[in-house]
DNA sequence: ATGTAC
């Protein structure tokens, strides 16, 4: 018998479509417990923003993205200004050459050998954002994390690009939604592109770091959203929910609100984690639709926060638009009203790089409202 | 989310 639990109070927004997949998880084969983080919502076959726990390993629960997370790297800047840094953010579409890796900061291995597309951010939801520490809710760890008001921060958001999805392709073309018949075997190859993950976010941190002339620095916080944990005894599986036991996690708000920075502290029924971030409200679709007749390219570029958001493809920017996320206040307020987690900071973004690449040609924004 | 996919 297995159980759901949502972590979300009844005035927050949740899509019912995400909790029934959340009950269609919940009824697989071993499965135990399904935790609903408070930025719960529907995703391909398994819900985005959920911890599931089971007896077998589920692949799919994880998806493709293995390894995706987000870390956050202090960075020292004379004059942050938005639209003269925009102008200098390197291109991340673009991957490093294995040769300048060192200069980066890494003479280690690459793991799985993965060359293609080190050092780039992807699409969807993935970003890097200079952002500045905006109000110090909890000073004690503030300072703990050696953060104060106004500091500047690089916040990555990215995964595992073609790797971990060439993980999920090698067991779906074979098991499909079954599960890992040798979880040892997955573990490996997830474990690996996990680290790649990590590796890719740091990449990007030194290549931004680089182009703005500042100083590499280490993360003060990297935490990973999509992975398998073995945890007593069970496959604990999350999607779009980060690690809670115990650590710092940067909570995503949208390319025009601020983020939050919270000490984690979630204890088996929620599945030991947080909320990844604001969640998507309306799909992509109606992002865009929506969208389309709400907003302008140019104001969804210069954001009410006074950031700037790099992004050439007009689609994506729509698409990703803040509008089509929840409030980022009503997805901490439940975190924190549950227990799971303590505001620290929040970021309030500067820049946010999306990508620098233009989207489809026949896509041609129009403002029918 | 992804060098995708009816």
């Amino acid at each position: 018998m297995s159980t759901v639990t949502v972590f979300a109070s009844p005035s927050s927004w949740i899509e019912s479509d995400a909790v029934a997949q959340c009950h269609r998880v919940a009824a697989l084969d071993g499965m135990t417990h399904v935790a609903g983080m408070p930025d719960l919502h529907p995703g391909k076959g398994a819900p985005i923003g959920a911890a599931m726990t089971s007896a077998v390993l589920y692949p799919f629960l994880v998806g493709s993205d293995i390894g995706c997370g987000i870390a956050v790297f202090p960075i020292r800047i004379k004059r942050p200004v938005p639209e003269r840094l925009a102008a200098r953010f390197p291109d991340l579409d673009r991957p490093v050459e294995a040769g300048d890796l060192p200069g980066y900061g890494w003479d280690g291995e690459i793991p799985a050998g993965h060359t293609e597309g080190l050092g780039t951010v992807g699409r969807g939801n993935h970003f890097v954002e200079l952002a500045r520490v905006g109000e110090v809710l909890d000073a004690g760890h503030a300072r703990r994390l050696g953060l104060a008001g106004g500091d500047l921060l690089l916040i990555v958001h990215s995964g595992s690009r073609g790797l971990g999805e060439r993980i999920l392709r090698a067991h779906t073309e074979v098991h499909g939604a079954g599960p890992a018949p040798a979880p040892e075997a997955y573990l490996a190859r997830h474990d690996e592109a996990v680290r790649w993950g990590s590796l890719n976010r740091r990449l990007m941190a030194a290549r931004v770091a680089d182009a703005l002339g500042a100083a590499p620095a280490e993360p003060i916080v990297d935490e990973c959203h999509n992975l398998v944990e073995v945890r007593e005894g069970a496959y604990l599986h999350r999607k779009g929910a980060a690690r809670g036991d115990g650590r710092d996690v940067l909570v995503a708000g949208t390319r025009g609100t601020p983020s939050y920075l919270v000490a984690a502290h979630a204890g088996a029924d929620a599945g030991y984690s947080v909320a990844h971030g604001a969640g998507r409200k309306m799909s992509r679709a109606d992002a865009l639709r929506r969208g389309r007749a709400k907003h302008t390219v140019e104001e969804l570029r210069r954001t009410p926060v006074g950031s700037v958001v790099v992004c050439g493809d007009r689609q994506l920017l729509f698409e990703e638009a803040p509008t089509a996320y929840k409030r980022i206040e009503q997805v901490i307020g439940d975190l924190a009203g549950f227990g799971l987690a303590t505001p620290v900071v929040t970021t309030v973004p500067l820049v946010t790089y999306k990508t620098v690449a233009r989207g489809p040609k026949s896509f041609t924004p129009r403002r029918t409202g």
